[in-house]
DNA sequence: CAACCAACTGAACGTTTGTTTAGCATACTG
DNA sequence: CAGTATGCTAAACAAACGTTCAGTTGGTTG
């Protein structure tokens, strides 16, 4: 499989190569020298494209971004479960990408907020939306808490693919990882894992906790 | 309330100030003269008693496995959902840790694959004792599997924590915003969340793209 | 009291850090 | 052809880094 950073920009190839440093040792753990030794090119050039060491850490937070949003732009009109080739060809492109995007959250960061708000708000669309289809049944409280927490137990799987890798015996960050972990996601999903009754006996005793709701607005169904 | 650092041996506190400090800024990030700041002591001092850098990250490990340990242990001991009092005070306590333990788990480092893989092995466990008990009804393939995506979902809430917080508007990593959030986790657990019928064919559908299982051992339910 | 040991500090060491500056080549513009 | 951006480098800079070392306390032991 051909390199993707053969015929690119000197600017853009130093980028990747930082998309690729970042999240491996951390921003203060990579330094400019390495930077510019796998772009292959001087430390000093690096500062002339991005003004900073802080430059190129939001020029890749942007480039992110904006790829990601591209992703899932693509993702959608070319139909995700309709060509598993297709995916698997922009999981192979974007495995850099989804690598910084974990280690961005973990940083609680600006952009760590707005892309988790951004991803809360489209899943809080859609379970409104789910509802018309018949994909949601009912959700609990107000939408956008229960968006964050799918958010969130979705995240987690992209956070630790690094250990999903390993107990899946298959990179999590592309088609083959996702398609193999997806059923064991899908099983808990669907509530066929836990005992429903027990579960649900469960979350009306820790209701029973909630503290007093003040002068709070009460989410409502 | 009383801070808990105060009647330390130093030593225990140049530790609990790196506890707070790695999570923060990385390892890179973190400046031994920062620590001894914090901690009232001089940067000399800090290599005394651990040797390096390294030495002290090292020691946080040991001592975050420990306690997480500890924390487990008391937390079953005292009876989780009987004594809301008991696990908020543990909490209280623990916020640092399961900080650190977190970023941790991003890292990608040897601890973070020994804890990941000591909860996936509870989880298994658990999940295998469950269907004697009721609370499993049957998990799909192979256990230890099920158990790891299990885990990298309550784990992703832990790590995105930052955002939940702002999502919330309460600690999640105090007892009141577990208590806050978890009818909504478990809202999705019991099935309650998404249509049965349409995860469950969207799951057969995604078993269908499996790739041939070639001379991989299959996992038996 | 002398001897000792652990806790602790101030000052310094050599390296590495992000960044600056002056200058070199190439290519486009008038 | 002169002029001028653009992409790029070598060399140097001050600051900050992890670490070392000699030396000072204060309490314990013989």
């Amino acid at each position: 499989m051909r390199s993707v950073t053969e015929d690119l920009t000197t600017r853009a190839r130093i980028r990747d190569v930082a998309i690729e440093r970042f999240p491996k040792d951390g921003f203060a753990g990579t330094t400019v020298r390495a930077i510019a030794k796998d772009a292959g090119v001087s430390p000093a050039l690096v500062l002339h494209h991005f003004g900073s060491k802080d430059g190129l850490h939001r020029a890749c937070d942007e480039y992110v971004v904006h790829m990601t949003i591209e992703m899932k732009r693509e993702a959608i009109e070319t139909g995700v479960h309709r060509e598993p080739g297709a995916i698997a060809a922009t999981y192979q492109l974007a495995e850099p990408i989804l690598r910084y995007l974990a280690w961005t959250l973990g940083t609680g960061s600006e952009t760590a907020a707005r892309i988790f708000g951004d991803f809360v708000g489209e899943v809080t669309a859609q379970l409104v939306e789910g509802k018309e289809h018949g994909l949601i049944n009912e959700y609990h409280g107000d939408p956008q808490k229960q968006a964050a927490v799918l958010v969130a137990m979705q995240l987690g799987g992209l956070m630790l693919h690094d250990q999903l890798t390993r107990a899946f015996g298959v990179d999590m960050l592309t088609a083959e990882g996702l398609i193999a972990s997806a059923p064991y996601t899908l099983h808990i999903l669907s509530g066929e894992l836990f005992n429903r009754e027990i579960m649900a006996q469960t979350k009306q005793t820790i209701e029973q906790l909630q503290p007093t709701p003040d002068t709070e607005q009460r989410a409502t169904r």
